[in-house]
DNA sequence: GCCAACGTTGGC
DNA sequence: GCCAACGTTGGC
């Protein structure tokens, strides 16, 4: 079992938008980082639990846990000329991006990214460490602490 | 809205 | 293959 963040902006998808959807949950489409896509497409396995942030927002932290449902498979908008994720150096043939399927698990008390920063025991968070991936690995430690921090007591 | 960080692009 | 210019992300 691996762990994961995933980031998303609220306005635009939020933890309630996904909660809404059940248990299909979302295809994670617009991913346009290689080195995230190599995490969703490499390494991402069904029954993956994934911290769900909200970023660009008043209040930006993990919200909710969310489970991946369905593995890699080519990312549709990357055909689509309409989308704004459109990739005119992409083919069906050679697909360049991926997406996986995550599905709601459930909401824990937001836990905000300043106490991320501020616990010890959070060091090496690739979340805290000024990275812009929107996936990313989070080790089994790490997971466990934030999980802990977002429990309602 | 500002701006720092940093990934990507493209000329050479 | 280097690196400057550019665009995007994302916290504040």
């Amino acid at each position: 079992m691996n762990y994961w963040l995933v980031k998303s902006e609220p306005d635009d998808f939020s933890l309630k938008d996904l909660e809404a959807l059940g248990s299909d949950g979302e295809g994670w489409n617009g991913v346009r980082n290689y080195q995230a896509r190599n995490f969703m497409r490499d390494d991402m396995a069904l029954g993956d639990l994934v911290l769900f942030y909200h970023s660009s927002c008043k209040q930006v932290g993990v919200v909710g846990i969310a489970k991946v449902v369905k593995t890699a498979y080519p990312d549709p908008s990357q055909f689509d000329p309409d989308s704004k994720y459109f990739d005119s150096k992409a083919t069906v043939d050679t697909p360049r991006w991926f997406q996986v399927d995550i599905a709601f698990e459930r909401a824990l008390r937001r836990v905000p990214l300043s106490a991320m920063k501020a616990n010890a025991k959070l060091a090496g968070l690739a979340l805290i460490k000024a990275s812009r991936l929107s996936v990313m690995p989070v080790s089994t430690e790490h997971f466990a602490e934030i999980l802990k921090m977002g429990e309602v007591t």
